[in-house]
DNA sequence: CCATCGTTTCAACAATCATTGAAACATGAG
DNA sequence: CTCATGTTTCAATGATTGTTGAAACGATGG
């Protein structure tokens, strides 16, 4: 991912509505959603929504596929990592730091 | 860190000299360094600068404390690792997921 | 086919953001 | 006190972004 990609996955992100969309996605899995009922869920008008979920497409961090009539979209989980290492890369120096991240603690529940 | 707080952190990364400003500040520690010599390691005018470190302070993730003549800028590792982890929450629907971070695979390194 | 449903595309407008240069402010040196 | 240095503030301009409504597109059922 280069530079002007994270660069477009933050600012993709960096907005209300499409943090909203994303997030939910993100915990709705790989099943995805269908436009219209993200649309629904967020209280959007399906030209909103579309034009939001085209940016978040652009930016590699959701996809959409169809099903019928209908387009279900769903979230890049390889891409949120690759934001997220991205940001902490080198952090402090390189040294180990005290920075835990909640997926660290989910996986240390073992 | 509340959901505007975020949008707000999302943004003021979102943009090729504050990423860059925010990752330099990121490796260079609790030191800091000051707005002139960030400056002239980006190429930006003084002015442009301040702009930009304005709006990350005032989203929380670095912080300026004053030197004599100079302004010295650090990091908010506290605020990147709520970031991160407001991004990655119920990742995977609250199933433990295969995502790994390299902080986390820093911290394995024992 | 034809009508309809779900979704996207387009054009237009308002709002927000980045850049620049000049001026102002704070600090320390002589 | 006065001057130079480091940094910020301000106003103006151009560029980008978000919203809306209407129109177009693709897929399905009758």
């Amino acid at each position: 991912m280069s530079d002007t990609a994270i660069i477009t996955a933050l600012g993709a992100l960096a907005q209300t509505h499409r943090l909203a969309a994303f997030r939910v996605l993100v915990q709705a899995g790989s099943v995805g959603i269908a436009a219209g009922a993200l649309a629904d869920m967020l209280g959007l008008q399906p030209s909103a929504l579309s034009f939001h979920l085209a940016q978040l497409v652009g930016a590699g961090l959701i996809a959409g596929r169809r099903d019928g009539r209908h387009l279900l979209y769903t979230a890049d989980f390889g891409a949120m990592t690759t934001l997220v290492d991205y940001l902490t890369e080198n952090c402090c120096g390189g040294v180990p730091c005290a920075v835990e991240t909640n997926i660290q603690r989910t996986l240390s529940r073992t």
